[in-house]
DNA sequence: TGTACATCAGTGAACGCGCGTTCACTGATGTAC
DNA sequence: TGTACATCAGTGAACGCGCGTTCACTGATGTAC
């Protein structure tokens, strides 16, 4: 009772300090905090548990270690990057569709970046977590739509991508790699931008 | 004189053990095969040291600190993919070069995928080293003269790359990232290729 | 409505670990005279 | 050709650190009767 008095919780009922509450998404949201804080290499298990206002033990009891809290955060990581890509979708006029969502990746990259580095760094997550491949193909849905240009992608059979769809997705994704590990930081600011035009000319409309 | 006698050393001269020799460039193979062995989250510098047959303190002498050794094998590492690409180049008839480059670009990220890595990790290497951006913006010449199909690039001022050229490097970059984080595990074998033949398409050609 | 009890979700101390770096040192080398 | 000496390139012990994880434990909650 006496202890951690300042530490913000969300929390559901009382004041009782024994059990928190959320851990679950409070340890998530200090890892993210973590991330954006200090980067890939700043992130420990310990570290969020004490933003937590916890004891270092126990985020084993949601996680299991610390892949387990990371996998997590990298499935929100995905869900959000969806969100946004649909939200440029949906705004985009019919022509300008690809572009907007291509924008909108570099974007989340910008903002995010070690989050988005973390969201495809196999050393660090479980990668066969259902949670995490879903969100992941849910994120790739939406590019493939904006490419495409169907509306809602077929609830047919798992398929094979396009080679094209897979292209518009590599140079987008490129992009936004070497832009945050300063590759082109000699290049114009426009440059980006420009790179993304292209991608219509890849994806073949 | 006793002690590291089963340790593969490069020697200019005779069995002293005092002075390594040529440790400089012994730790950076030692580093090269760590990486190759143990991938990036496995590196340490006293493990370098310890492959080496050297103490701890012994890298410091050399490099300075950690980044300073992985820098050094970062560099090299662009310098060996400046040397196939340009192989690669070289043996491509003149109508497939860029795909030859891309294709050579893409096996090197698989056969030295944490080298690659490092190779772009701005957080572990000091990346104001000029021999580290020589040799980067080397290999980035090589693409650039695939992708234009100048023959040797015009030795003028230092010039803005062109947006067609980053477009092509991007994708190339991305499909290299994405297959090694495991994100197209799931498409057939031949999608790589698939998407390397569109990259003419993009560079203009 | 009250009580017994199982289960859940925490504690906090302790473990062993490998790391990067510092330190005072010393052996080997090369150069000036 | 011989010697003194500065410089270079190592040693190895020690430092303090933060980490992930384990452990026996205990407080709070919810459910069965």
């Amino acid at each position: 009772m006496k202890k951690n008095l300042n530490t913000v919780k969300i929390q559901a009922v009382a004041d009782s300090t024994y059990h928190h509450g959320d851990l679950r998404v409070a340890l998530v949201s200090a890892a993210e905090a973590i991330l954006a804080e200090r980067g890939v290499t700043g992130f420990s298990l310990r570290e969020a548990a004490r933003r937590t206002g916890v004891s270092p033990a126990a985020p084993s009891h949601h996680f299991g270690d610390s892949r387990g809290l990371l996998t997590a955060v990298a499935a929100k990581g995905f869900r959000k990057l969806t969100d946004q890509l649909n939200s440029a979708l949906q705004k985009a006029t019919k022509r300008a569709r690809l572009e907007a969502v291509g924008e909108a990746y570099l974007e989340f990259a910008k903002r995010n970046p070690a989050l988005f580095t973390i969201m495809w760094t196999r050393d660090l997550l479980d990668q066969s977590d259902p949670d995490y491949l879903a969100a992941g193909r849910a994120a790739f849905n939406v590019l493939e739509r904006a490419a495409t240009g169907e509306e809602i992608r077929v609830a047919t059979a798992p398929h094979r991508p396009s080679s094209s769809v897979v292209a518009a997705w590599a140079m987008l994704h490129g992009l936004a790699r070497l832009t945050l590990d300063g590759a082109l930081d000699n290049a114009g600011p426009e440059l980006a931008s420009e790179v993304i035009e292209l991608m219509p000319k890849i994806a073949g409309r």
